[in-house]
DNA sequence: TGGTAATAGTCCTTTGTGTAACTAACAAGC
DNA sequence: GCTTGTTAGTTACACAAAGGACTATTACCA
């Protein structure tokens, strides 16, 4: 028999699932509800927004993202008139995406809401907890401890 | 044009997903490979295991998960044999589930996996911060912070 | 006791994801 | 300039997830 001192609500890997759909549930509604995104379209737009024209495979990079995920966000995001891609001149195998007009605006709102939800979710935490907890994320996204 | 202040790897909830999907997907393995199981059962197979007998609502209630997907996981588990469900005296619309001999030595076994690896992902970081992790995770997960 | 509402659990349909195969373009070696 | 290998992105297919509609049973109440 087990010994108990290890419970389900202390295993880690299911901790951060039941706080990422939690926390991710809520917020779902801000982009999809008013511009009818999915999380990996707002995901692209976002890396757009926040660091400037890149191609779809910079995007796959940064956000861990599979190329398959990012091509279907993309032709969405592109019907929807929110991106515009522009073949390459050197290596015409790739596409520069960028935001339109319309892209830009749907972005700039949904920054502002995001900014506004993240306040909100850590409000009750103090700035070290916020910190600590923010670094430790980022920790385990990236290479997960010693697990490497 | 948004202040820069607030960046894509600050947003908690894309932090919380980066890092659940980042250490769920190793740890899948341990239980895929070898039991053939999904996540849910492994949930399903875990709460039975920690907290014993009890029915599929239940297990909902606990783990917050809706009860279709509970009722997929208990049918793949009784066709595994790891599980059984006996149907209630009073109420004959439940049905009480409980392990079997082969489902608590899965239980068993993978409860140590759970732990050695729960324990590798958190080894380089101090009690304290271990601490404070879980128990804001813990927050998030429940009813996330004055979001109410 | 007959009617309505609520609950436990399953089934069905739609949607999203992951993988592998594919096309097109480029790069290198010879 | 051909062959071989690599990379960017798309497509196709199989698998997994999410939710609503459905069935069976129970509870409530006149």
């Amino acid at each position: 028999m087990p010994d108990q001192n290890f419970e389900l609500t202390h295993f880690l890997p299911y901790l951060l699932n039941q706080a990422a759909e939690a926390s991710s549930l809520a917020f779902q509604r801000t982009y999809k509800d008013r511009y009818g995104m999915l999380r990996t379209e707002w995901r692209v737009l976002f890396h757009l927004g926040l660091y400037g024209e890149m191609t779809a495979s910079d995007i796959g990079q940064r956000a861990n993202m599979h190329k398959t995920k990012i091509s279907r966000a993309v032709q969405k995001l592109t019907e929807r008139r929110f991106v515009t891609r522009l073949r390459g001149d050197q290596d015409r195998r790739t596409e520069m995406l960028s935001l339109t007009t319309q892209g830009r605006a749907a972005y700039e709102h949904l920054y502002e809401v995001a900014k506004a939800y993240d306040a909100r979710l850590t409000a009750d935490l103090t700035e070290a907890e916020r910190e600590t907890l923010k670094r430790l994320l980022v920790k385990l996204a990236a290479g997960q401890g010693s697990a490497g």
